[in-house]
DNA sequence: AAATGTGGTTACCTCCATGTAACTTGAGCA
DNA sequence: TGCTCAAGTTACATGGAGGTAACCACATTT
């Protein structure tokens, strides 16, 4: 119900939805982000444990993952000022409710992963074929 | 069960399958895959069509992730000799399988737009007070 | 004094996805 | 003679994602 300067409640959804919807797909296209809200699936971690379990991801990408997950509503982070620092993480309502869509296009990858290797190794054989 | 040269068989699934599907969702995080398929869901379509139909995708572009898709077996490609050349465009069984999940996760931030970019404002809010 | 552990930040570098623009092929058409 | 079309290919430039490694603070342990 803001409206900045005039007026302009249902103007131009599309083009803007578009983007965002884009910009949140490439987060879920990203290297880490859903490694990390499926290893937050099973339960809140603190950050060295969450590392351990995403088997090669640096402090720094871990903690960039983290943030941006955060800052979209998927993530809570909550330090305790112990020492040394303790720092629990968790998925929110919102990044729970992410799991589903996100299980439904890994079981259909695992589903079709061999159908998929079996075309590339195909369409490289013809390649192979037509080039030298 | 670790042979190494010899049968292989089922060994050591997980990595691999690992890597294979972050390859796949790699193609599905990359800014025009989701877009041309979604584009081929409704049928057949000509290059010079489906780029006018996937605004602002230069032919570079186009070319480039319509061969990825082909590799993986998405789409399929019919050139037909005629002057100018025409080739068609469209998905096979396997891209048509693919629709269903990625609407379930389209549907998914359509749903959930809102209180993502709620929550960006307000963590953006939060750094505001935080840093200067 | 020095190492350890946690949870970072910062500087620096590299590679790749993407973008822009020019060129290609081959027939038709002016 | 040159322009146009479709469907590309090629050369070149660039931004940003991601990687590496060093540094920091603080308290405890050795």
């Amino acid at each position: 119900m803001d409206n900045t300067g005039t007026e302009r409640t249902t103007e131009l959804p599309l083009l803007e939805d578009c983007m965002i919807t884009r910009q949140i797909l490439d987060r879920v296209g990203d290297k880490w982000s859903m490694l990390i809200v499926v290893n937050l699936g099973a339960g809140q971690l603190r950050f060295k444990e969450l590392q351990r379990r995403s088997s090669g991801i640096s402090q720094r990408m871990l903690t960039q993952t983290l943030r941006h997950l955060e800052r979209d509503g998927m993530v809570w982070r909550k330090a305790t000022p112990t020492v040394p620092l303790t720092v629990e993480y968790g998925l929110t309502t919102l990044g729970l409710s992410l799991l589903g869509p996100l299980q439904t296009l890994v079981d259909w990858v695992d589903s079709n992963r061999g159908e998929i290797v079996e075309a590339r190794s195909s369409y490289d054989g013809q390649q192979e074929n037509i080039q030298g």
